[in-house]
DNA sequence: TCTGGGGTCCTAGGACCC
DNA sequence: TCTGGGGTCCTAGGACCC
């Protein structure tokens, strides 16, 4: 009996790195980390080969967006500070972001992918979910062993997207979105797994809970406290244990996701909820002793919400702000206007006055505007 | 040497209304 | 002289994800 259901989770590998290294392929092969700020841009030299910034040196507030597979080699990885990934691998070449740039290779691996199975599922720049379930050949697992028509399929998909963008990508084939984005790690780089609830045991037990979708870094705190480490512990526990030490809702989930259950449909189409801009100082700032230059900041913020408003076609009721503090504790204000607005002066203005409602004493690391409960213009 | 920026969803209390 | 029960909106914080 095939799954009802044959869900697909595509995960571009170390995506904005494998950008930046066509860009650059004399960096093949080497550790190089994508993060910090605008400084670090290669120079060309009277050669014409290029100089590269590396993480030596480096000093500010920056993390790491994506590193190669050899840097990750040397104990770096995604939301590290840059200026603790220089003392793990200082030479490591350091190259700034580029959203355009990946926002343009992610357009063009996801139409790759629609060329073949138009079911999908956006998960931001560098994942999406593809339902294969209606395709031709999907269900053809007769004349193969080990579910042969869908695991062609994912690799003319794979193809496809190789073919498009010069990018390779990881696939998990599974029949739900939580399995489907298990199974497209387990094989990384350049992989494709397909697993159905058979596999459980061997293949999704194994794992550390923290690999599922949905525990972070609290859950997985509260579970290993229990004595909890793999998925395959979480299955041992029954129902009404998880509900007692994690209450009705997330309890239950916990119980299902252990067991591979998960209905949730592909959501293919839909409006954005809320719209910010936020950034972090490179020195805290103080609201009365540096006023001029966060009023500046303030202003601009507002007026970026209300350009990305426009430039998308929307207008939101609800504007807030956000603030950290050099204690990096956050706190929001949020105020709800009567009509929905895309002006970056009554974005502004609505921001001042949840502005007013804070206790300013600390200095402010970050801050932030945002744009909430947005209707479409 | 502290920890980016852009999001979503959930919870919980109080206001307000019927 | 002690007191309902629902529903929705608003606000704040927090967990989690890419």
């Amino acid at each position: 009996m095939p799954p009802r259901r044959w869900i697909a989770h595509l995960d571009m590998d170390a995506f904005y790195a494998s950008v930046e290294l066509l860009r650059y392929p004399d960096l093949a092969g080497l550790p190089v980390v994508i993060g910090g700020g605008r400084r670090h841009q290669p120079v060309l030299q009277p050669d014409g080969t290029r100089r590269y910034a590396t993480l030596a040196g480096y000093a500010g507030r920056g993390v790491i967006t994506t590193a190669t597979y050899a840097a990750r080699d040397l104990g770096v990885h995604s939301g590290m500070g840059l200026m603790k990934a220089a003392l793990l691998a200082p030479q490591a070449v350091l190259l700034p972001v580029d959203f355009e740039q990946y926002r343009a290779y992610s357009r063009r691996f996801k139409a790759a992918v629609a060329e073949v199975a138009p079911v999908i599922e956006d998960r931001g720049i560098d994942e999406i979910y593809i339902d294969l379930t209606e395709l031709p050949g999907a269900q053809d697992s007769l004349a193969h062993d080990r579910h042969g028509g869908v695991r062609a399929v994912a690799q003319e998909i794979r193809n496809n997207v190789r073919r498009a963008t010069g990018l390779t990508c990881s696939i998990g084939v599974t029949p739900n979105k939580l399995l489907a984005k298990l199974a497209s790690e387990l094989d990384k780089p350049d992989g494709l797994t397909v697993l159905t609830h058979d596999d459980l045991p061997t293949r999704i037990w194994p794992l550390p809970l923290r690999k599922l979708n949905g525990i972070g870094p609290k859950a997985g705190a509260r579970l290993a406290a229990l004595g909890l480490r793999t998925l395959g512990d979480l299955a041992q526990r029954d129902r009404a244990w998880l509900v007692e030490h994690f209450g009705r809702s997330y309890g239950r989930w916990l119980y299902d996701a252990a067991r591979g259950v998960d209905e949730r449909p592909l959501v293919t189409h839909g409006d954005p909820v809320s719209m910010s801009r936020e950034t972090t100082f490179e020195r805290d700032l103080h609201a009365v002793r540096d006023r001029a230059e966060l009023t500046r900041i303030f202003t601009e913020l507002a007026r970026q919400v209300a350009t990305d408003l426009q430039r998308k076609g929307y207008a939101g009721r609800t504007i807030g702000i956000k603030l950290r503090f050099d204690d990096f504790k956050t706190v929001t204000r949020d105020l709800t206007l009567p009509q929905p607005t895309a002006d970056a002066a009554a974005i502004r203005q609505a921001a001042g006055l949840c502005l007013k409602r804070v206790d300013l004493q600390r200095k402010l690391r970050l801050l932030g505007v945002r744009a909430a409960s947005l209707v479409r213009l």
